[in-house]
DNA sequence: TAGTGGTCTAGACCACATA
DNA sequence: ATGTGGTCTAGACCACTAC
């Protein structure tokens, strides 16, 4: 039999862009995938932004626009990007109008979010400060580094329903001040990509039922036998670069958490 | 210039096979992932088996290889199949070894579920019984329909962590007992899908802290100021139809619940 | 009309598992 | 050695969006 030829193309040196493709032998959709990280790491897109056409990617990185496509469907089940038929691919920002506090799960038990308006914003405190050593632990630093720290109300319809601990980076975040916390009409989160571009693609979260103290019953204009849920949320960046540490404490008789398992 | 032929194949009568593929005008893969979906759902591949092949999957509904992958992909991004390279593609089961207790979040505050070792488990109460309002709301049922009631406590390393009750509808798990709850060894998602081949496969929860009242507080031995944490679970099986009701009451002294948000 | 992502096909080769 | 899923390519057509 006339034996055929390869179909694969005389593929010039792999990926000869700068840029080690982690572990050297892993697929070309998945090298793809990380050279697209470090364009959305370093900027090159901003979010909100549309990146180049699939066929304007395959052309730079000189592969199939198919493995171009798997590299973004990856990213996009990610949250990293958005694709629009017919528009293009987008970056995906906590600006987002219709996906507007991603990370935030408490909903209100009549009603849904969307009736239920944005949240009314109180700070209560916002600061330059040392790092604990379990902040430095969850935000990987060492103890005693800078940290802006602040504290919030969120209320909704007029009730205060979430009390807020926050605790950033100093060297990332600093200069931050309480005015454009309060100030920027829409999610923190939007507010720091938008003011010091770091984007929070990610977070776990601990949740217990405690009883709050005297100063959060205070807060939360509530009992101080009054169960709350404390949610500690660890938010991480690019890279799994951990750069926000989160301690909520949720009211949960007019809201809950809700969550989807599968 | 001479025009190209198409590259459709004659798709025969497209997928003549009985059923009736959703909207009408969804892209074949969708189509295929439905009648993949009607396989499972009437149990001609079982918990645990493999499938066939892609290929012959392929040759079955007349389209490419390509076109049954990316159904099977849908599907196994909902935990529906598993995929293992060389060896096939399995039905999802809640008796896998290495994913027990998919829908159980609670994890402990030190070391991990590993090292914790399985669940103890107490049968408090199991018997017919007539579904409130409320039950009957999340079950899909009637007020007053049979359904299966049942209490039970877990406790890790002998400690009592967590109380739970169950609603199944009568009518489906006809039989159940408490002999059959406590005897099996391992996920009760597991037995139900043996002793009544019904799986679970997606879950809505609803989280709250709340005080036990004096029963729970007896039965969890903690006293009745121990804030606890409240999760209501509807369980659903294939066609998002509900098959379980069950609201725990965690610990959250020595355990948190682990939520992963992206 | 042109450009984008979305679907579908077809065929080749690779990596892994089992016999 | 054979069969499985995994990767990669290539090209065609479709559906949506904007001009």
């Amino acid at each position: 039999m006339s034996s055929i030829p390869p179909t694969v193309p005389e593929l010039a040196p792999p990926l000869a862009a700068g840029g080690l493709p982690a572990p050297a032998f892993s697929p070309l959709y998945q090298q793809i995938k990380g050279l697209l990280l470090q364009s959305l790491e370093s900027g090159e897109w901003k979010p909100g932004e549309s990146i180049p056409s699939e066929m304007d990617l395959a052309a730079r990185f000189r592969v199939s626009q198919g493995t171009v496509r798997k590299a973004i469907d990856e990213l996009a089940s990610e949250n990293l990007l958005v694709r629009r038929q017919g528009k293009g691919t987008f970056v995906a920002t906590h600006a987002e109008q219709h996906v507007q506090y991603r990370f935030l799960k408490l909903m209100p038990d009549r009603g849904d979010a969307d009736t239920e308006g944005p949240a009314e914003r109180r700070i209560i405190d916002c600061r330059s400060s040392r790092a604990s050593a379990e902040v430095a632990r969850a935000l990987g630093l060492r103890s005693g580094e800078s940290v802006i720290q602040a504290r919030r109300v969120l209320a909704f319809r007029g009730v205060p329903t979430i009390l807020e601990d926050l605790w950033l980076p100093g060297v990332t975040f600093k200069g931050l001040t309480a005015q454009q916390m309060s100030d920027y009409p829409g999610p923190t989160y939007a507010m720091l990509e938008l003011e010091f571009g770091v984007r929070m693609v990610r977070a776990d979260e601990k949740i217990r039922a405690v009883l709050p103290d005297a100063e959060q019953s205070t807060l939360l204009q509530v009992t101080p036998a009054t169960p709350l849920l404390s949610v500690v949320r660890t938010s991480y960046t690019y890279n799994d670069v951990p750069m926000e540490l989160r301690r909520g404490l949720y009211r949960t008789d007019t809201h809950h958490y809700r969550n989807e398992l599968s």
